[in-house]
DNA sequence: TATCATGATTTGAAGTTCAAATAATTTTAA
DNA sequence: TTAAAATTATTTGAACTTCAAATCATGATA
C-alpha cells in the first residue's frame, strides 16, 4: 500500500526535479540561447532587494567566484552591467538589460502556467491551505540548516 | 500588493531550488563523500522498475553518455554493479551496493522530514487537496511537453 | 600608518552534461 | 540466410558549472 507521503514525495522528486529541463526546452524552443543557470542569475539579480555581488551570490548559495564567472558571460552577452558604487569601490551592483527582462518575462510566464495548473480545481480556501504548508516547508529549512 | 500566486512561486524558486544544496550538507556533515547527482542516480536505479542504463537514463531524463560516466564513477566507488543480460547481451543491469542503501536510507531520513514538515498542521483531507494539486501540476507537465 | 576586514576576481581542478562517433548485439526484411 | 536496420550501451571531445585557494582592491580600526 502506498502512502500519500510516498507519493507526495515520488512527485516532488518527478516533477520538480525536471522542471528545469523542461522549461530549458521552451526557452530553446522559443530561440532564446540562454542556461538556466543563467536565467536563475537573471532572476535572483532582479529578487534581491540590493543586487551586489555578495547579495546575489548568497540568494543563489554559490560562492562569489562562481557567480563572477557567470557574470562574466552574462555581460559578455549583453545580458547584464556592472556598475560600482562610487561611495565604497569595493561593491559591484549588477543592472539587468532590456533582453534580460525579456527573458525573465518569459521564465514569469512558465512559472505562471505552473502556478495556474497547480491552482487548478482548487479554491482560494485552499489555496491558503497549500500556501501555509509550502511556508511549514520553508521555515523548516530556514530553522533547521 | 502580493498576491498568493507570487508567494507560492517566490516558495517554490527558494525552496526547491535548494533542497539539493541543503541536503549536499547533510551528507557531507555525516561524513558521506558522494555528489547529490550521484545520489539521484542511486534512487533512479532503485526506483525504476527493471533498472537497466537505458531506463535509468530516461528517469533520470539525462543521455545514456552521461549515465555511463555517472556510472562509471559509482562502480569505481563501489555504489554500483553492472550485470549483463544474458538472454540479450546488449543490456546492463545496475545493482546498488550495501553502502548505496546506506546512501539511500539517508536521503529517504531527508525526504521525510521535509514531507512531514509540509504536512504539518494539515489533517488528511487537506492533505487530499495538496496531492491533488501536486499530481494536477505532475498530469499538467506531462501532457503539455 | 600598519593591520585587519570586506567585497570581488582570478586560477586551477573536479564534476556534469551533451552530441556525435563507435561498438556490440539483436531484429527485420529481402 | 544473410545484409541492412534497429537497439543498447560506451567512448570521446567540448562546453558549462562549481568550488577552494590565492590574489587584488578598498575600507575600517587600532
Amino acid at each position: 500500500m502506498v502512502s500519500p507521503k510516498e507519493v507526495i514525495n515520488e512527485l516532488l522528486v518527478d516533477v520538480f526535479n525536471h522542471i528545469l529541463s523542461i522549461e530549458s526546452g521552451v526557452l530553446k524552443q522559443r530561440g532564446v540561447k540562454i542556461s538556466m543557470t543563467e536565467v536563475h542569475v537573471l532572476e535572483a539579480v532582479r529578487n534581491v532587494t540590493t543586487p551586489t555581488m555578495g547579495n546575489v551570490a548568497a540568494k543563489l548559495r554559490v560562492t562569489l567566484g562562481t557567480l563572477t564567472t557567470s557574470v562574466n558571460v552574462l555581460v559578455k552577452k549583453g545580458y547584464i552591467q556592472r556598475e560600482r558604487d562610487e561611495s565604497d569601490r569595493r561593491k559591484v551592483y549588477l543592472k539587468l538589460t532590456d533582453i534580460a527582462h525579456n527573458v525573465l518575462k518569459i521564465h514569469d510566464e512558465f512559472h505562471d502556467e505552473m502556478i495556474d495548473s497547480l491552482f487548478k480545481d482548487l479554491d482560494l480556501e485552499k489555496d491558503e491551505v497549500l500556501m501555509k504548508s509550502l511556508e511549514n516547508i520553508s521555515q523548516y529549512f530556514k530553522n533547521q540548516y
